[in-house]
DNA sequence: ATTTAATGACGACACGTGTCGTATAACAAC
DNA sequence: GTTGTTATACGACACGTGTCGTCATTAAAT
């Protein structure tokens, strides 16, 4: 279960990102809010077949609904930020942890807050 | 200074690795590099045209050496990493470090070690 | 019923990318 | 100096991607 499908482009993940927010969406409702977002104009056509690939390479499903397609994901949002993030630390930082978040603040601007919210999680997840 | 170059492709990427690996690399070590790792079999003329194009974006340069070239990169690899971690953490968690963090962990195997020097690495960070 | 609007299907096209083969030039070996 | 070897230059080609325009069909509006 669960296999890797293709990686997703730029403008397939800004698709993605819109059908996880909706759960479900048409192909018009990701057209607006893809050019809203994005100051775009797009046509439709290019999101029509951009989401056609999509389904294609197996991230997204659809079913009709009267004469609209409603597409919705294959897989969930944090599933696939994982699969993200895990990638990029086996990648680019030797498959540590530490490396990867020594290097996300590295010259950056974490605020305090943040910073305590990172404490909790590895306070939770030692605790479990 | 530092411009935004075009995002590497992964096989551009493993050139890239090389690259920072022994600071100064001429074709051939590329080459027999890549095929090694990889266990793939690519022709020289591949990994040339490869590296011509990184020049052409903007991420090698090179100098000739009698009628070799020797590349280098015009990037250290912190900065690359850090800026892909830091487009990472925008695109795709909302601009915040725990949402982030808090996705590299969950379903995996951090260990204790790690853990403790991540902790470190908050305590350096506020300390500073 | 006829016209208009909306929707998915299809085909198209330019560009970038991954991968070579061959040509050409320079250097080394006899 | 002729021959073989080694580097780069150049051209090529298939495939994926981003972006449309137009067609055919179906639903809505008149």
């Amino acid at each position: 279960m669960s296999d890797k499908l293709p990686k997703l482009t730029d403008p397939e993940f800004e698709i993605m990102k819109i059908v996880w927010d909706r759960g479900q969406v048409t192909i018009n409702e990701v057209l607006d809010e893809v050019n809203s977002r994005h100051k775009r104009n797009l046509k439709r056509t290019t999101i029509q077949v951009q989401m056609k690939r999509l389904e294609e390479k197996g991230w997204l499903i659809h079913h009709e609904d009267g004469r609209n397609f409603l597409y919705k994901s294959t897989r969930d949002r944090e599933e696939v930020s994982r699969d993200i993030t895990s990638d990029i630390k086996k990648r680019i930082f030797d498959g540590s942890y530490a490396n990867l978040v020594k290097s996300l603040f590295q010259g950056s601007d974490v605020t305090r807050d943040e910073i305590k919210r990172i404490r909790k999680i590895l306070d939770d997840y030692e605790g479990k």
